[in-house]
DNA sequence: CGACCGATCGTCT
DNA sequence: GACGATCGGTCGA
C-alpha cells in the first residue's frame, strides 16, 4: 500500500484528479483508531472559474483559505447545520482546487464507524453520501486544514485497478444554483457499486 | 419508486 | 437574515 504523495494532488486537473481517486483508500487513525473505505464516488470542484466551488470568483475567506492553501491539504466545511463535507485540496497555492469525497465502501474499523455514526448494524448507506463519510471516518471542522501527507488521515494505492468502462462521470449533486456549471460532468462513480449515494448513474 | 420536508447552525451579506 | 457541495423519514401512487 502506498499513501499518494505531494506530486499526486499537486497536479492541475481537478477532474482528472477526481476521476483517479476512485478506487483509492482513505484512512483515518485518530486516537489509535483505525478506519478505511475505498473511494466509490467523487466530485471535481474547479476553482475560481466553477460557480459550483466555495472559491468562485476568488472569494477568499476564513472558511476558504484552506482550499487556497498548498495541495495536499484536507478541507472540512459544515453544511446544513449538521453535515461535515470533506475535501482534498489539489494544484497550487493559491490556486482553489477541491475534491470531495462522496462515498466509501467500509474495509477496516467499521466497528468504530457504526459507534460514530450510532448504527448497530452496517448497510448499504452508512458510509454513502458525504456528510455519511465524514461521519464513518471521524471527520470534523476542525480538521480543516490538516495535511495529507502525515499519518493521522491520508489517501492512499493498494493497488486496486478499474477499468474506464467501470467509470461513469455525472453532473454533479446539490449545486442547482450554479447555472450551467452544475451540467458539467465532474461527478465520478464506480458504475453499478452499492455504496454509491444518490443517482446510481 | 419519487416528491417533499424538517432538522440545525456556521458563514457571508 | 438568508442560505446551503445533506440526510433520513414520511406520504402518496
Amino acid at each position: 500500500m502506498k499513501k499518494l504523495g505531494y506530486d499526486f494532488y499537486r497536479r492541475n486537473d481537478v477532474v482528472k484528479i477526481a476521476r483517479e481517486l476512485l478506487g483509492k483508500l482513505l484512512i483515518t487513525k485518530w486516537n489509535g483508531q483505525l478506519t478505511s473505505g475505498r473511494i466509490v464516488e467523487t466530485e471535481a470542484y474547479n476553482g475560481v472559474a466553477d460557480r459550483a466551488s466555495h472559491a468562485f470568483n476568488g472569494r477568499r475567506t476564513a472558511r476558504t483559505e484552506v482550499m487556497f492553501g498548498d495541495a495536499g491539504t484536507g478541507y472540512v466545511y459544515f453544511c446544513y447545520g449538521i453535515h461535515h463535507l470533506f475535501n482534498v485540496v489539489t494544484n497550487a497555492k493559491d490556486i482553489p482546487h477541491a475534491v470531495l469525497i462522496r462515498a466509501i465502501e467500509p474495509l477496516e474499523g467499521i466497528a468504530v464507524m457504526l459507534q460514530r455514526t450510532g448504527k448497530s448494524e452496517p448497510n448499504l448507506r452508512f458510509t454513502s453520501g458525504p456528510g455519511n463519510v465524514a461521519k464513518a471516518m471521524g471527520i470534523h471542522t476542525v480538521h480543516s486544514g490538516i495535511s495529507l501527507l502525515g499519518d493521522t488521515v491520508f489517501l492512499a494505492d493498494d493497488g486496486f485497478l478499474l477499468d474506464k468502462k467501470e467509470i461513469i462521470a455525472t453532473p454533479r449533486i446539490g449545486v442547482d444554483y450554479a447555472l450551467e456549471d452544475a451540467l458539467l460532468p465532474y461527478r465520478f462513480i464506480i458504475k453499478d457499486h452499492p455504496f454509491v449515494s444518490g443517482k446510481k448513474k
